[in-house]
DNA sequence: GACCAGGCACATC
DNA sequence: GATGTGCATGGT
């Protein structure tokens, strides 16, 4: 009989074990890890590149240049990760609420206690609680346990939550059961998209999951 | 051509 | 609170 603690440890150490450090997020700054958690939305992450790099070419990685940048280019130029009307509008909500509430600076807007901004990143049009809790983690630093959609099937598979667990079940089933450290929050989150990624698909490869029968442990 | 990808808002019950 | 739908490109 294993405890959730125990079970959630043995986890890590087994993905951890087959995959290796992932040095998460893939963006090379926070602001470029914001404006990635949002392109990123039900898309997969090498559209998101492409984007970023469209971006990047027209020294639009900055808050004063996405605030100054008309719409409709933003559209074009953020095209290849899909929903571009939507995600133009949730981008520009954010640039906004940047300028509005801590003067264009993330630096400002890091400063504030993370569950306050945490709040108030939820209330921006466009960022929902995966978003809002990915740019707490990878661009502030905050500790705080990403959820997506991997990270719901790989559990469910193993019944160790039910698929239709809320995000703040799951959420918390990581909060409550890990060493509040940001750096595991962070390799165990990537840890998971990788073995989602890789192999825990809609369609899985059991055979060659490292996870494989872990659940029959736990009872 | 079907299925999928690191969500979210909004309408409706 | 749960469930259904629109948003859209690009890879396999």
């Amino acid at each position: 009989m294993k405890t959730t603690k125990g079970i959630l440890e043995e986890i890590y150490q087994r993905l951890y074990k087959s995959f290796g450090p992932q040095h998460w997020w893939p963006g090379k700054t926070p602001f470029e890890v914001i404006i990635g958690a949002i392109l990123t939305q039900n898309t997969a992450w090498v559209n998101v590149e492409k984007a970023i790099n469209n971006l990047r070419k027209k020294s639009l990685l900055t808050p004063k240049a996405l605030k100054r940048v008309l719409p409709k280019t933003l559209a074009t130029l953020i095209r290849p990760t899909g929903y571009y009307n939507q995600k133009t509008k949730k981008v520009k909500n954010f640039i906004r609420f940047l300028f509005d509430n801590y003067q264009g600076s993330l630096k400002k807007m890091f400063l504030e206690d993370f569950l306050v901004l945490r709040s108030k990143l939820l209330n921006v049009n466009g960022i929902g609680p995966e978003t809002a809790d990915s740019i707490l983690l990878y661009a502030g630093n905050s500790p705080i346990f990403v959820v997506d959609a991997y990270t719901r099937r790989i559990l469910s598979r193993h019944n160790l939550i039910s698929y239709q667990a809320s995000y703040s079940e799951i959420q918390n089933y990581f909060m409550d059961n890990l060493e509040n450290e940001i750096k595991l929050f962070n390799e165990y989150h990537a840890l998971l998209v990788c073995l989602g990624k890789e192999i825990c698909k809609p369609k899985p490869n059991c055979r060659i999951c490292p996870l494989r029968g872990i659940e029959k442990e736990f009872v």
